[in-house]
DNA sequence: ATGAAAAGAATGTATATGCATATACCGGCG
DNA sequence: CGCCGGTATATGCATATACATTCTTTTCAT
């Protein structure tokens, strides 16, 4: 069963070892909880703040639009907004067309987001601070492009 | 209560949505989804790919080691080992410290790792493609360059 | 020895994530 | 008018994530 033997085996994992996908996600929990920790005051976690600047730049997306700017699955999104509804700094409408929810930044959801702004600023300057300006700012732009190529159809022979 | 005014408000939302944590969270998501569509055949997804490597390059860690080792939480580990478990692919025991659980791979587990290594592999080419080996390679260096820092004690005047 | 503190892991609760599927609604066609 | 295909969103299920707490076991000071 076991078609490599054992040096070729431990080989092979420690190539598995430098995987892409690997890094970017402990990657994510290291950094998820630096901005967690500065926000903690607030009240809201680092997702939240990120869904509720999104709704406060776009003005009043639907589920859909919203889902895509965030490269996020939209049944995600339907659920992560309930807790942000519930604690009412959300609302959601629906308008002419009645299949449509429009989400929006209630007062209590835009002062929350205000006084969150600084928690925020704190958290992305320490990890400015941690990489240097330009190697943070070049790593932002690499994994933009990588969340535009890898959430694209593959060019090569697979895929719908 | 709004202490910004509205075009105030806009731009620190502009600056906001430059978040690091949100970069690194939809490029988790994007490429997280690439990893899963490729590992598709073999059953299982990109994060318990990575725990079978970790565990069979770790040998036979403990369920904190083995956290330690994936910037992951204690607790979050030992809930994700459960799968792993319920399916075959690992197995957990007592040494001598009965405290300890001692995680290991089972040879279906192996099987499944070595089976699973040629998919990973296509996912990982297609990331280095998208990027150039070069840019790639780098990125990972930040990212885990960004993880370490993350997770380590914050140097300035906060903190525990 | 023994009892308290510390260490290792699991569990309760809550959010985040995505697939398959269900529900609600729009627009067009007969 | 009433059905039908397509669109927008929500739900059922399963995993991922982490904090606070609990449980068991070890260690160690007295």
């Amino acid at each position: 069963m076991a078609q490599l033997d054992a040096d070729q085996f431990k080989e092979a994992l420690r190539a598995a070892a430098g995987c892409s996908g690997l890094s970017v996600r402990k990657a994510a929990r290291a950094v998820g909880q630096l901005y967690d920790d500065a926000l903690a005051p607030s009240g809201i976690k680092g997702t939240q703040f990120s869904l509720l600047t999104a709704v406060g730049l776009a003005g009043e997306p639907t589920v859909s639009a919203l889902a895509e700017s965030l490269v996020m699955d939209r049944t995600t999104l339907s659920r992560n907004l309930q807790p942000l509804v519930r604690a009412g700094l959300l609302r959601m409408q629906t308008g002419k067309d009645k299949r449509q929810r429009r989400i929006a930044l209630t007062a209590e959801g835009r002062a929350k987001l205000e006084a969150s702004l600084p928690l925020w600023r704190q958290a992305q300057n320490r990890v400015s601070d941690a990489l240097g300006e330009g190697r943070a700012a070049r790593l932002r732009g690499d994994l933009a492009w990588l969340a535009r190529s890898a959430s694209a159809p593959v060019p090569g022979p697979n895929k719908t």
